[in-house]
RNA sequence: GCUUGCGUGGUGUAGUGGCCCAUCAUUUCGGGUUUUCAUCCCGGCGACCCGGGUUCGAAUCCCGGCGCGAGCACCA
C-alpha cells in the first residue's frame, strides 16, 4: 500500500526556519468565504510550525476601494475566530507610508525608478509596441524634482504622473515592463486623512513589506503569480532575496454565485440584504450566524490543499465537515412544521422522558401531554407511530404502546411554542412556520430537529444551518 | 494577441518512473445499528484529457494537440 499524505503538503525551502506569513485583505468590508483560504493555509502553516502569522490591512486606494473604519475592528475578530489563535502581528498600511515613501525614493535615487507623465493610454502603447516612454531616460535628478512634485498639491495632479519601475520594456511578458509602483490620490483615507498625496500600488507596498517584516513564505492565488514576478524584478534591484511563492487555483462554490465586497456593501444599503451577516451572504459572519463552525471550514480548506487547479466544489462537502463537527453536541428537539393538532384517544403515557441524543449522555427531554399532540400537516391522515410513544390510527386512536409495525415514525410536539424556521435558499428567504419544541437552551445551541436537519436557535426563531 | 498556469472516478484529493488493473473524502446506490429522512458502521458503482515519443517499465519524463483558468489597471 501506498502512503497518504495527510494534511498540508510539508513548507518548501524552510530550512530550519519558522516560518513567517501573512494574509492581507483590503479592509474595504468584512472578511468572507474567499477570505477564509488564506486565513486558514496561512494560519495553519504558522500553527504547525510555530511560526508567525502576521495581518496586515492592504489599505492604500481611496479611490476604488475605499476603506471602511469597521473592517479594521471586524476582521481580526473574525480571525482568531477561524483560525482559533488571534495573529502574531497586525500591520496596517496606511501607517507604514513613511516606510513606503523611503523606499520610493530609494529606487529613484537608485536609478530604477522613474517618474512618468504619460497618459494611462500612451503607455500602454508603449507596453504593446515594447517601445520606451521619453519619461525613462530622465536622469536621476529630475525625477527626484517630479517625484517632490507628485507630492506637491501645487503641483502634480492625479492622473498627472506615476512612479515606475524600471524593468525592461522588451520582457517577453507584458505584464512585467515598467509597471507602476504609485500613484497620486487626494481622497481622504479614512484613517490618515490627507496626509499623504501618492500612495504606493499594491505590487510595491507589499513587496516593501513582505522585505521589511521578514516573510518567509508568501501563499496566495495563481491569480497573483505575475505579481510575484514584478516584485521579483524590484527585489532584485534592491538586492534582497524574494520570499518561497506557493499558488492555489480559484475555487468556485455554485451556490455563492458571484459576490463582491463592493456589490454586497450596495445591495445591504439597497436593502436587499439585511446586513452582512444576512444568512444569503457568503460572510464569515453569515457563515458562522448560520452555525458553521471554525474547525469545519479548517478542515475544507485543509482538504482542498494548495493544487493550482481551478475548481468548483459543492458546498456538501462543507457541510459534511461541519456535521462532523456539530452533531455531537447538538441536542434533538422537535419543530412541527405546519402544525396539525391530533386528539388523542385511549391510554398511553402523559408524560416521560425522550433522549436529547443516543450517542451522549446529554439530559433527557421531558414531555407532558394533556389531551393532544401536533405532527406536521405532511404526516397526518394515516397511521403513525409518534417517535418515543404509541401508534396511532389517522384518526389518533391509541393502537400500541409498543411499536407493532412498520408504519412511519413521525417527530410530534406536545406543547411548545409557535416558531420560525429560516432557510436561506439562494438568493431567497424561506420561512416556514411551526411549534417548537419546548428547551431551555440558549440562543446560538445547534440543535437537531428530528427528521428535518441542523438548526440554530437564534432570538426571533431558529435558522437552519444544513441537513 | 502576448504572457502565464492547470488537466486523476459526479465533486475534490493522494500519488514526482516499478509498491498503482491507482489513495482517501464527499456524492450516489445497497445493507446494518437506531422508535429521526439524522448520527454511526459495512459494502457497491465510478478516474489517470487525446496522440506520439523516451524507457525493460509512465498517472508520473519529453513533444504536439485539445480543453479550462488567470495576468497584460494610475484595484487588491
Amino acid at each position: 500500500m501506498q502512503k497518504r499524505r495527510e494534511g498540508l503538503p510539508e513548507l518548501p525551502n524552510l530550512n530550519g526556519r519558522k516560518p513567517v506569513l501573512r494574509f492581507a485583505p483590503n479592509p474595504n468590508g468584512p472578511l468572507s468565504f474567499g477570505h477564509s483560504r488564506g486565513l486558514v493555509i496561512n494560519g495553519e502553516y504558522a500553527k504547525n510550525l510555530g511560526g508567525e502569522l502576521i495581518l496586515r490591512f492592504d489599505d492604500t486606494d481611496t479611490t476604488v476601494k475605499p476603506p471602511m473604519l469597521e473592517a479594521y475592528e471586524s476582521i481580526p475578530v473574525q480571525q482568531e475566530w477561524l483560525c482559533g489563535f488571534p495573529a502574531h502581528r497586525i500591520v496596517i498600511a496606511s501607517e507604514r507610508m513613511e516606510q513606503y515613501h523611503q523606499y520610493a525614493k530609494k529606487m529613484i535615487d537608485g536609478g530604477f525608478g522613474y517618474v512618468c507623465t504619460c497618459s494611462a493610454e500612451a503607455f500602454k502603447e508603449h507596453r504593446v509596441n515594447m517601445t520606451e516612454c521619453p519619461c525613462r531616460d530622465n536622469n536621476v535628478e529630475t525625477n527626484l524634482n517630479r517625484w517632490m512634485k507628485m507630492n506637491d498639491p501645487e503641483g502634480y495632479q492625479p492622473g498627472d504622473a506615476v512612479l515606475r519601475v524600471k524593468t525592461d520594456m522588451t520582457l517577453k511578458n507584458p505584464a512585467l515592463r515598467d509597471w507602476p509602483a504609485a500613484r497620486i490620490q487626494t481622497n481622504a483615507h479614512p484613517r490618515v486623512g490627507n496626509r499623504w498625496r501618492v500612495w504606493p500600488l499594491l505590487d510595491f507596498q507589499s513587496a516593501v513589506e513582505d522585505y521589511l517584516q521578514g516573510v518567509t513564505h508568501i501563499i496566495r492565488g495563481k491569480d497573483l503569480m505575475d505579481s510575484t514576478r514584478k516584485q521579483t524584478l524590484l527585489y532584485s534591484h534592491f538586492g534582497w532575496q524574494y520570499p518561497e511563492t506557493i499558488y492555489w487555483g480559484r475555487v468556485k462554490v455554485h451556490e455563492f454565485g458571484a459576490f463582491s465586497t463592493s456589490q454586497m456593501k450596495k445591495d445591504i444599503e439597497s436593502g436587499k440584504f439585511s446586513d452582512w451577516d444576512d444568512p444569503r451572504l457568503p460572510t464569515l459572519s453569515a457563515l458562522s450566524r448560520r452555525g458553521i463552525r471554525p474547525e469545519a471550514l479548517r478542515a475544507f480548506w485543509i482538504e482542498l490543499g494548495l493544487t493550482q487547479k481551478d475548481i468548483a466544489v459543492p458546498l456538501s462537502t462543507l457541510y459534511s465537515h461541519n456535521t462532523k463537527a456539530i452533531d455531537i453536541n447538538a441536542p434533538r428537539l422537535a419543530f412541527v412544521r405546519n402544525a396539525f393538532p391530533i386528539y388523542l384517544e385511549g391510554d398511553f403515557p402523559k408524560e416521560g422522558l425522550i433522549q436529547s441524543h443516543s450517542d451522549t449522555e446529554m439530559p433527557p427531554r421531558q414531555f407532558s401531554i394533556d389531551q393532544g399532540v401536533w405532527i406536521e400537516e405532511e404526516d397526518s391522515g394515516k397511521p403513525l407511530r409518534l417517535k418515543d410513544l404509541c401508534d396511532i390510527d389517522e384518526n389518533g386512536r391509541v393502537e400500541s404502546i409498543d411499536r407493532s409495525d412498520k408504519r412511519s415514525v413521525v417527530h410530534w410536539v406536545a406543547g411548545g411554542e409557535p416558531s420560525i424556521l429560516t432557510i436561506a435558499s439562494g438568493q431567497d428567504l424561506v420561512t416556514v412556520e411551526g411549534i417548537f419544541e419546548s428547551n431551555s437552551y440558549p440562543v446560538g445551541t445547534i440543535v437537531q430537529l428530528e427528521r428535518i436537519g441542523y438548526a440554530i436557535i437564534e432570538k426571533n426563531g431558529l435558522l437552519m444551518v444544513h441537513d
